[in-house]
DNA sequence: TGCTGGCACTCTACCGCTTGGAGTGCTGAA
DNA sequence: TTCAGCACTCCAAGCGGTAGAGTGCCAGCA
């Protein structure tokens, strides 16, 4: 792979990060007179031109006919990424601005939200945030309350003050002094307790001591276990869906409509966050590189945030493949870090 | 009114009828050979242009320019809505699908994005349905939860299993005792009591016998009060925003995007629909009727829903003012009260 | 060997023109 | 009152010409 670099010259690097600026900026083929004016490089247009043949035959860019200027392809923008960006830092009172913006909301889902919102309002693009995972938040407090027949309603509160309701059905009917006692046992057991811990402590209580546990304290477990089990909130906030739609290049009502759907339905978009909550750091698919039909003319541009050493979720950014990666790509890291922090100080 | 109607012979009606079936059909302007040919009515072209003259002049019709047909205003549409319509009622077949699509939720909420679904998927439009409004609810069980500092959670299960949380920020610290004391009492005072009823009693408790209730009484009931006060649910639930991109009519980039910003806002939609809760029946919004510029190109055909006698709210359909309003309204009336029994059942 | 100016070529976007088709309004006759 | 005929209007589509942008290639120069 170095050897690939190496074999790129100084200039034709140079000059393919030129045309990618031009591109990024302007949406128009950028051509050998503009390149050579602006590139810095003092060379004439003609000479532009026998090293943006090389670029071409290399793959990273491309014309879209004859006689029109160039066109970064994927391989293009990949190899900038990967080699040539050199990130703007934010600058610091943009930060401040967004900490505070989030430092007003009260609970994790309305955190995730303002996030996904200022990503959608600094980029101008379609910002998307999943929400927190709750594995290793603590348990803090459990209450189960009778319904009418055999249903039982659990309220399980974690860490600060997250809560999340569950329905349960039950074999028998429970009176309410039973699920009292049900819910002081588990309260005692295992408040301030790792959610994940507590769960496996639960699978390993039912199964290896199960007869020493006397009815009631079964029962509990169960209900418990039932209550953790309920798959992980795999669910994402997207602020901003329509700001794609002022990209000429997604205008196309056709593609435009698939994306729209991609959105609503979740489950792919959620797939494709799902890779990047395991790779560390930053994440950037271009274009079909995500290998979702939808996304062939977009660019995904994601960081994991986390807190207290966990990672939580995942939060990006969505937008045409002509993106100012060297803008979004700080966007998204600080506000990966800033959703971090004001989670970890509410815990 | 009736006198404009008696003034409109009746070969006229038919020709608006015929013109605006043929319109919906297939959204180009409608000229006077085809009607002449399909209307039925066994008149020359020149015969039908006379007849189209006086219908524009009565600002029914109108062309888009001089050589084109003729396409229906607003205003025709309106009077063919009121007058001309004969809804096609809906075959019992499709309305036993839709009864055991919908009977195979378990929630409220469930529910209602299972009709919006239906709405969107048969009309091919967007469906729209509100939450219901839990006022006429009955009170079933209220429980409090000490959070860190002087924050408690309120629990609020309503009629079957219907569960809101709420956050509440008092004044100082109280022990689960307490709390357990006031919920207690709150339990005890008003269980299976209407909402409604349980706020005003609260409100009329806290001024006028104030000071006979001890210190426990007035918190417990300001705490209720809190819970209860929190704002109706004022929100809806949409599907198949997407399939307005497939009308050519609605396809400008432009306009698309305020029709889809307003669905995200929430907020003028809402407006509307708030008015469609009251009037009692289908409602139907024309165009420009609305009053809302995104929704100028669009209509919306709404349906209150309600279960045991009390409405809950509305569901209807948006889409663009060339729809088959004779297919649409009766599946808006059709799922209004499909909705209507599923939650009924439920209660 | 690398760079450059020059030149012929290609392709698009745009403009104006023409033409065919659809539909209208009006008029005079049945 | 109805209708056929006619002149008229307008749009949509096709066509040719032109300007502009940009390319590839070549030959000359340092």
């Amino acid at each position: 792979m170095s050897d690939k670099q190496s074999e790129l010259p100084d200039r034709a690097q140079l000059m393919l990060r030129s045309l990618i600026d031009h591109y990024v900026r302007d949406g128009q083929p950028v051509g050998s007179r503009t390149l050579a004016r602006d590139a810095g490089l003092d060379l004439s247009p003609a000479t532009i031109r026998n090293v943006m043949a090389d670029l071409e035959e290399l793959g990273f860019i491309c014309s879209p006919h004859t006689s029109a200027g160039r066109v970064p392809t994927v391989r293009g923008y990949r190899f900038f990424v990967d080699t040539l960006l050199t990130v703007q830092p934010l600058d610091s009172r943009s930060i401040e601005k967004m900490r505070i913006e989030l430092s007003l909301e009260q609970t994790s889902k309305d955190l995730v939200e303002s996030a996904s919102g200022l990503l959608s309002g600094i980029t101008h693009m379609a910002g998307v945030v999943t929400l927190p995972t709750h594995e290793h938040a603590l348990f803090k407090h459990v209450e189960f309350l009778a319904l009418s027949g055999s249903r039982v309603l659990a309220v399980l509160v974690t860490g600060e003050d997250e809560v999340q309701n569950r329905m349960l059905d039950t074999e028998k009917h429970h009176s309410a002094a039973e699920l009292q006692q049900a819910s002081n046992y588990l309260n005692e057991m295992f408040a301030g307790k790792d959610l994940a811990e507590v769960r496996a402590t639960l699978l390993h209580e039912m199964q290896e001591t199960r007869s020493s546990l006397n009815s009631m304290m079964l029962m509990a477990m169960q209900m418990a276990d039932q209550v953790l089990e309920s798959k992980q909130n795999d669910d994402y906030v997207m602020a901003g869906q329509t700001n794609l739609m002022e990209f000429e290049e997604l205008c196309d009502i056709n593609s435009l409509r698939k994306l729209f759907d991609a959105f609503n339905q979740k489950r792919d978009i959620l797939a494709l966050l799902d890779q990047c909550v395991r790779s560390d750091g930053i994440q950037i698919f271009i274009g079909d590189e995500s290998g979702y039909q939808m996304l062939d003319e977009c660019s995904m541009v994601t960081a994991p945030y986390s807190a207290d050493g966990q990672v939580l979720g995942v939060l990006g950014v969505i937008g045409p493949t002509r993106m100012a990666y060297d803008r979004v790509i700080p966007i998204v890291d600080a506000t990966a870090r800033l959703l971090g922090a004001a989670l970890n100080q509410k815990e």
